[in-house]
DNA sequence: TTTATAGCGGATAATAATGTCTTTTATAAA
DNA sequence: TTTATAAAAGACATTATTATCCGCTATAAA
């Protein structure tokens, strides 16, 4: 479904968000080691996000990454995977066809296209204070 | 979403099926070019899709791919994934975690389930024999 | 100001996916 | 039986993804 970088990125960024709920700050080592991801591969992902202006680093002694309180709500699971992956999941043909819609469809399109847009809905519609706060970190977890 | 191999896979697939319905064989140099895939390429997949009984290869001048009539509407979508990709794709976690399900979810586990089972309903539930009737090959393409 | 810390950036390595080429094997037709 | 054809099989090449390593930069605390 997705690639490592973007499963990496999502677990990281849902468990950032989760801390700095908290206003706790996270270091890389903490991140990687909660939701289980080697360290210098998710560092380059937390790059990503950072330029990409979804999380805040702090460099220096103490530092660590946070996401600003009022960013939590805007922000959605669909920014991260855009940024990581591209769009193309929910946008490409299930045959890979460069050419594939409503006017010039593959045999599959008119079915993909419900399963794509369920998708793109899911990832629209997930904003990090939803996954802060509608969910007990003691039911969900982000390391197996 | 699936791996060249399956793309490729598929749209072979569909093309024989096609193909076999009116009952001439097709070469992998006519399919190739039908589907618009590496050849070199497509004969690897193909390969694949004989060792595992989906379709009938047929050595020597002549030759070439064909799909047994009676075959046609047993044959699912999802035993082509399945070969050539495995079931992950409707079955593994969207946050790419080893455990996750109903007793240990992620926090995405019960929305994904959904998309998951979309997906998986739908390559279960199209048959060859569906792909070639219900629709025209003018309306319907393959090769874009 | 010095020092230790932690993220940044670039280079490099390992692995997996994708793609090609060449030889062998089976077979239909002459 | 010979020959031409087309798939099978295995080796090889290329590219993308995943992963690690190291020196650099910023910064907080002593």
């Amino acid at each position: 479904m997705f690639s490592k970088s973007c499963e990496y990125g999502l677990r990281s960024i849902i468990y950032i968000a989760q801390q700095s709920a908290q206003d706790s700050k996270v270091s890389l080592a903490t991140i990687s080691e909660a939701v289980n991801s080697p360290q210098a591969f998710t560092a380059k992902v937390l790059q990503q996000l950072t330029r990409n202006n979804i999380i805040k680093s702090i460099k220096g002694p103490y530092g660590g990454f946070v996401i600003e309180s009022e960013k939590m709500d805007t922000i959605k699971l669909s920014d991260v995977v855009k940024i990581l992956d591209g769009d193309s999941i929910y946008t490409s043909c299930g045959l890979g066809l460069n050419i594939c819609d409503e006017n010039s469809p593959c045999p599959l399109h008119y079915k993909f296209v419900e399963v794509r847009n369920q998708l793109k809905e899911l990832l629209e519609t997930t904003t990090l204070s939803m996954l802060v706060h509608d969910m007990s970190i003691d039911v969900f977890h982000l390391n197996l």
